[in-house]
DNA sequence: CCACAATGTGAGCATAGAGTCACAATGAGC
DNA sequence: GCTCATTGTGACTCTATGCTCACATTGTGG
């Protein structure tokens, strides 16, 4: 028999295991059998620490939001707002090539099809993220960095639109393609976009 | 018992309904039974038409891909090349719009994850569209119209972070969030940055 | 050191969905 | 109008997986 630790070590172990699983085999391989196998654990254990699966992928859900704010943080004091929107630019595709799994479960509608409250929750995580972006570019605005003609919610968009692609493609290809490289190539030529004149 | 038609046209009929079923409830949804019941069949029709549901979902993507050819043929005859990007763009976030299943199914790993065939076909199409892309964006550097020094597969990939995010969260929000008009903005401020001076 | 709450285990249940097969109906070509 | 290949049907099997439950083990507070 396993070593007994508390639930809410075991739930973190849990939830990282799935990313994991996610990661290597798709949402499509995550089952609770797995899960259990890889904490060392066996499938019916899962169910000491979480109501169901549910509340399972809740917990990986939750984990992706720590990182993404995780990276915001980061990049916080740096005083330049190009310079800080590059950086997160940067930590973004870094938390991507490292995690193959955030991408894949945040743009994986099989996550939360039919399941109206965790549609919001991711729904929330990407706009929470987004937020902080248009925040980066309006201290950018105010101090004339950038211009002043263009709207920030949609340049945080658009600045989400410059790993994204990037990244499903760098999954297809198996890692044929410098997620990295892309985005720094995009982003010099975004910012000269944005940049004040 | 339902009227008997030939291989083909059901086969088109089954790529359809399946289609229209992921829009309706994700790749989660997706089921032969399904498939069947909305074309007005019975579950073991469909494999007098396809080996298995692998084959089924070969025909989805076959479906998807001539959907994108024919965005590209209709702004083939556009001189202006930064109008055709602009008109290939509003296509874009249409055929998104009127079905939620292409992005679904195309930027769900579910679908390709332990199929390296079929993976290789995703990446194929995706890597066609932006080939396509590409083109119409040397057309106009040699022209003139679009600055020089920008690397074309570069620009092509941005172009298509344009929309995808947009979508996603469109998806994500119910319709809460306009691409078509996130769509507008974003062109508006990438045209006057890959635009020659 | 002991009781008991928390955690781990194995066996087993229920369900969904892919696929098979023998048989029935259809309709195109002769 | 007959024949037969093609297409449609229903009953079935098989497997994967989420989940439950009775029981075993652990370790912590008193």
């Amino acid at each position: 028999m396993s070593e007994k630790l508390n639930t809410e070590i075991r739930q973190d172990q849990f939830a990282q295991a799935a990313l994991g699983l996610v990661a290597a085999h798709g949402l499509k391989g995550l089952s609770v059998a797995r899960v259990a196998h890889r904490v060392g654990l066996v499938p019916s254990a899962v169910y000491r620490h979480f109501r169901g699966k549910d509340e399972l992928l809740d917990a990986v859900l939750d984990l992706i939001r720590k990182r993404l704010t995780q990276n915001v943080q980061k990049v916080s004091d740096v005083k330049d707002s190009l310079e800080c929107l590059r950086r997160l630019l940067l930590l973004h595709a870094q938390l991507i090539r490292e995690n193959q799994g955030v991408p894949r479960i945040i743009f994986s509608e099989e996550l939360y099809s039919g399941n109206p409250r965790r549609q919001t929750a991711v729904y929330g995580i990407i706009q929470g993220y987004l937020k902080r972006v248009a925040e980066i570019i309006k201290r950018g605005q105010s101090d004339g960095q950038i211009r002043r003609d263009l709207d920030a919610s949609t340049v945080s968009i658009m600045f989400l639109g410059l790993v994204q692609p990037a990244a499903v493609l760098w999954q297809l290809s198996d890692g044929g393609i410098d997620v990295t490289k892309h985005v720094e190539r995009a982003w010099h030529i975004f910012a000269g976009c944005i940049r004040a004149k």
